[in-house]
DNA sequence: TTGAAAGCGCTAACAT
DNA sequence: ATGTTAGCGCTTTCAA
């Protein structure tokens, strides 16, 4: 800015307030700098700016588990184009289900001095964010709430939407329903795990503990689980598959193995309804997760100070023809 | 940093020491400090570290076209692989095809002083670039050459990939074969067409321009296109179709006809194995492209300094069905 | 082993 | 309408 100062002659409070666009220059004077500027291939340095206007850096950070899956670059493109507006840039980075990732990523992006934390946890305590609130950063949580803070929190409903399914399946004559999760450490799981028992309690149908399997955290462990269950004496005639990963993995492995067994998936994916058999989802809106969590932020950024809140999307079931094959 | 050189009784330079883990200072003082450190929840201001020491912010910014489609979101994990081995954070943003959001994506990128740019190019004409690399800032493209400007850049054998899948068509008794392409001021687009060309050509087969459908920029408009094919009064008997989310408005058009058109599409995709019809595709590692980049960039942040490299990934062919279906 | 002072590029507050 | 000075939080240089 001292290069441009000099090349305009004028003082370098002088650039500043055509860079900035602040009143009182005289056109003459800000033509001058602004030629100076584009010779000189000058652009404000950010850092200092922010680091003298005592602010952050125009930046908030987002923590996922996988950008590669779609589930999660949904959730990233919402949180962009909320960002979008407002110049406000996102740094993203996939936390792997690590806890000590997530841990590091945070510890980055504060040292950043990001505005405000977009999460979707890990771990199962997040105690350690308390200094960095503290300090003025705001957090936002998404998907799953933090362990042992309060903090704001956008989720699905993953009861309702759970439980619909498996409803869906009962309806059309199945008893035998098998629950293929995600590692139980995850909320999402127990929550879809719950809404599985409570359709199958208000039906009066038994639960079967050996049709309840969890920790199948990708598509290929979820077939690997599915051709178990395809190997019990009494194999299931449905299976609901908690999320995106294990439906393509269940997918693959009822496929493979040609039984006429019944699907409802968690998370709706694009194919669904051009496979062999379409698939039948619960369904929502993942890149609203996005954005509800980044205007949410955005809200506390600008000064809401309010309790913590707890938003929930809803979700539908859309049935495509997995889910109605009859047992 | 003051704060904390007050509670823990040293100078500031002190604490820097041991937040820098710079040798040199007494480990029972260091102690003292680091107590302070953690009862102060005290963060190291990255920004002003980087503006005292003449460096940029440790992050690498990343233009992509759309973060929610798996090919780039696949660029992204990649880039952030890389990036990760040095503590390096990402900043992604998605131009939508549109260069004038490219070039501010770029602007605010370098006003917050990244170390280097990774750029999918969304323009024709680059030139806007030179400051900033004159200035030091390094960048790498991908996916396609830049515009104006010469330039590192990481590409795919689109030529090859689209020539191989033509001859695939043709090998199995194809001789009208439509080729359904994206915008043809895109690189891809204009490479694909030519491998289309030169496998029909090398084929002796006439190439049919009516047959030739560019400018299908999404899924809807390439179902619509491919719809369009079929109404011909002399139908393709197979496509060729240029990118995923064309494939995808392809197999539903298709799929929804009920005709045994033949499809290669071009860009993998995950449940290409599990459709109805299983879909034949040029297939390559997208990821790779974004770690390539990254790794490239990386080497010239590290101070190499020889002519732009032009990196070329290989293709190969999936045969999964849908490219055996015969004329 | 520790500390004091200068300055990175910018803006806020106060001159002129 | 324009310029001067101080200082954001840190590291670098030099001194104790």
């Amino acid at each position: 800015m001292a290069d441009v100062a000099r090349a305009a002659g004028v003082s370098l409070k002088t650039v500043s307030r055509v860079v900035n666009e602040e009143s009182g220059v005289r056109p003459e004077t800000a033509a001058l700098v602004q030629e100076a500027i584009a010779r000189l291939g000058f652009r404000r340095n950010d850092m200092a700016r922010a680091l003298r206007r005592g602010q952050r850096s125009r930046t908030v950070g987002l923590v996922i588990e996988d950008v590669s899956n779609p589930f999660y670059s949904a959730i990233t493109r919402g949180v962009e184009e909320v960002a979008r507006r407002g110049g406000t840039l996102v740094i993203a980075g996939s936390s792997d289900e690590d806890a000590d990732r997530e841990r590091e990523l945070v510890h980055l992006l504060c040292e950043r001095r990001v505005e405000g934390l977009l999460i979707v946890p890990a771990g199962a305590d997040h105690r350690y964010l308390l200094p960095e609130l503290e300090h003025g950063t705001r957090a936002v949580f998404i998907d799953r709430p933090p362990g042992l803070i309060e903090a704001d929190v956008v989720l699905l409903d993953n009861l309702g939407g759970a439980r619909r399914a498996v409803e869906h399946l009962l309806a059309h004559g199945h008893r035998r329903i098998a629950l293929i999760g995600d590692e139980p450490s995850i909320f999402t799981t127990v929550e879809r795990a719950r809404g599985y028992r409570q359709a199958l309690e208000a039906a009066g149908a038994r639960i079967d503990e050996s049709l309840i399997r969890l920790g199948a955290h990708d598509a290929e462990a979820a077939a690997r689980t599915t051709r178990e269950l395809l190997a019990l004496p009494e194999p299931p005639t449905a299976v609901f598959s908690a999320n995106n990963r294990i439906t393509v993995g269940a997918l693959a492995a009822l496929s493979a193995s040609g039984e006429p067994v019944a699907l409802v998936g968690f998370d709706d994916f694009e194919l669904a309804e051009l496979l062999a058999l379409p698939t039948t989802v619960v369904a929502y809106d993942p890149a609203e997760l996005g954005r509800q969590a980044a205007e949410l932020l955005s809200r506390r950024l600008a000064g809401d100070h309010g309790p913590p809140e707890r938003v929930v999307l809803p979700t539908s079931l859309v049935a495509r023809g997995s889910g109605e094959v009859r047992p």
